[in-house]
DNA sequence: GCTAATTGTGGAATCGGTTCCACAACGCCG
DNA sequence: CGGCGTTGTGGAACCGATTCCACAATTAGC
């Protein structure tokens, strides 16, 4: 068995030099003759590039990194599809890294990362915690870096996001159509931007619509997982309430908060009707299924691969993109009850 | 600004050979004097080893490929972080292809992993198409391979699956347990490896507590979708049954069958018991809760690693292992109703 | 005390590409 | 016709590690 074949193999076998080899490769200048020679000299040989080789040469890693909360999180499933499409087109590979995998959201890997310079670049997404020291590390040592969706008030960074703001006032909007007035907002933990803007937009969607909103139907429950959404919802349900629609900042909050909602025997959408936010995947096959705020994930992450990749190539202006976001009109929000106190 | 160190600029300032250097780096041998001494001009210099390089000079790409048919299913979400749980370990980055991304199934990103030789081995997860093509090249390229949960009977090659039969049996148990007599199967596509051991371990179970099984309750709605449980529930709940319970052959089906059940005005589980397969992450929040069967997902991207890694670097016997599952009792099995034919 | 095996070291080739540099041939312009 | 910019080419240095080989200094075995 013969090794397998190099660049100087076919330079020998096309009767040029490997510099010419390299640069039709690379698309530069070869005259028709010499193409045409090499063309058929990689056929015959069955010659595949090392990417590795190549890499080495024109100093790059070919791999970037991604960071993740957990990668358990059905709203990252999407992302990464998004970043693998764009990733595919560039002869990059990436590495994954569960910050919540080890331990209690212990960064050391990616810091590993960055020191290590493993990597081209950085795409940080929605990880809840952590993203000061990362960004800071990143920073010093000049990695370039794309936040999606991120959780603090990070800057300087790229960041890509969804228009949250825009997401609370088509929720408002929504209910107020349907003749709600008495308005819940369950968010994750509070300092969360998320929350925050999602809030927001549902605050001002609702003054437009003159439906004036209190601090006191406001409430924070420190997670966006589902059994935090139950817990509140165990204690919210227990005491009376004359609140018509709830509004969670994400899907998880929501379904936990009907699961026990179902289990305290209340009609959904009859009794309380329940907003989210994301459209997680299994989002649509609940009963009733889950009204929601869709977000273009899968074109977030095809973004923030690009705008990473502009960055690495030429460090520029950061930038902050902002993704439209749908209503999902589904089963879970209806006409509010007669006014009846419970 | 200064140039970053190499290993020879580690070399020059400890006052030894590169050579030397790569011992140290290796733990090979070198005098306790030298390691001291690298050691510390390391520290100094703020050394990190370049890993292209390494991976140039040994020979490897440092790089996998995963496979799989969508990466939106969130099965493949924990099979994933066990890979790349145990990828961190292995200085290995990882390159992400969904079939479905690109039309209709197409593993030509794949085929030109192999060809051009990009990848150190392969990792196909649970892709219901095109395994025998992709098994195929990856022999021909003697590319290492491990398959997770694969649908056809795909041979040679390893193998790393959950234990469905058992699975099955657990099912039948429990709805025989409960005093289910009546009992419908739903598989995905016929040919599926998964359904057809799921689907013997509850006839097997079934007949072990003396109930007999008919194939007229034994049906195949031609995909693993949520869609398709719903399209096959429509016409299934169109027409008289005495079935009292259903066991789908994965989650998404059985929620897309509740659900249509729900619209029917079905009272689940009261008037019917379901039961799902692969407990996905969000099956404990739906009304009722499913019970299911779950599989140890992140074990299994863990193991499937692994053995990958021990192909790579001794091609052996192939091997197939077959992880236990469990069963996970919710609300939406209960004893079934009282004869009474609707 | 003399060979043999074990440690420890430096020099140089190697992995498989890219790119700089020098140089040749060509057409174009004034 | 001489100088200049554009193509096209080969040779050689370089990217940053690993590893083979030769050789020195110990230690071990008989």
């Amino acid at each position: 068995m013969t090794r397998k074949p190099t660049i100087a193999t076919v330079a020998e076998r096309a009767g040029v030099a490997v510099s010419t080899v390299s640069r039709y490769l690379n698309g530069r200048y070869v005259s028709r003759e010499a193409k045409a020679r090499i063309a058929d000299a990689i056929e015959t040989l069955g010659y595949a590039r090392s990417w590795t080789a190549r890499n080495l040469s024109i100093g790059r890693k070919g791999c970037i990194g991604v960071v993740v909360d957990t990668s358990l999180d059905p709203w990252f499933n999407q992302v990464l599809a998004g970043i693998e499409e764009e990733l595919s087109t560039r002869d990059t590979s990436l590495m994954l890294s569960s910050l919540e995998l080890r331990g209690q959201y212990d960064p050391t890997t990616v810091f590993d990362w960055i020191r290590g310079r493993r990597v081209d670049g950085l795409i940080i997404a929605k990880s809840q915690r952590r993203e000061r020291a990362m960004l800071r590390e990143a920073l010093i040592a000049r990695v370039p870096l794309v936040m999606i969706a991120p959780d603090e008030m990070v800057t300087p960074a790229h960041v890509v996001r969804c228009d949250n703001y825009a997401g609370g006032v088509a929720v408002a909007h929504h209910l107020a159509e349907l003749g709600h007035r008495r308005i819940a907002f369950l968010g994750g933990p509070e300092h969360s931007l998320d929350s925050q803007h999602r809030l927001r937009g549902l605050n001002d969607g609702l003054t437009l619509h003159g439906v004036r909103q209190t601090t006191k139907a406001t409430f924070f429950c420190g997670s966006y997982e589902a059994d935090a959404g139950a817990a509140f919802a165990q204690e919210f349900l227990s005491g009376p309430t004359d609140i018509t629609a709830l509004v969670a900042a994400n899907d998880a909050l929501a379904l936990g908060f009907m699961r026990v909602a179902h289990q305290r025997r209340l009609r959904l959408p009859r009794d309380l009707s329940i907003v989210g936010f994301d459209d997680v995947p299994l989002g649509g096959l609940t009963w009733p299924a889950l009204t929601t705020v869709a977000q273009p994930m899968r074109e977030m992450g095809r973004a923030a691969c690009c705008r990473l990749f502009e960055a690495i190539s030429s460090p520029g202006l950061l930038e902050t993109t902002e993704y439209p976001v749908t209503l999902v009109v589904r089963g879970s929000t209806a006409r509010p009850p007669a006014a009846r106190p419970r």
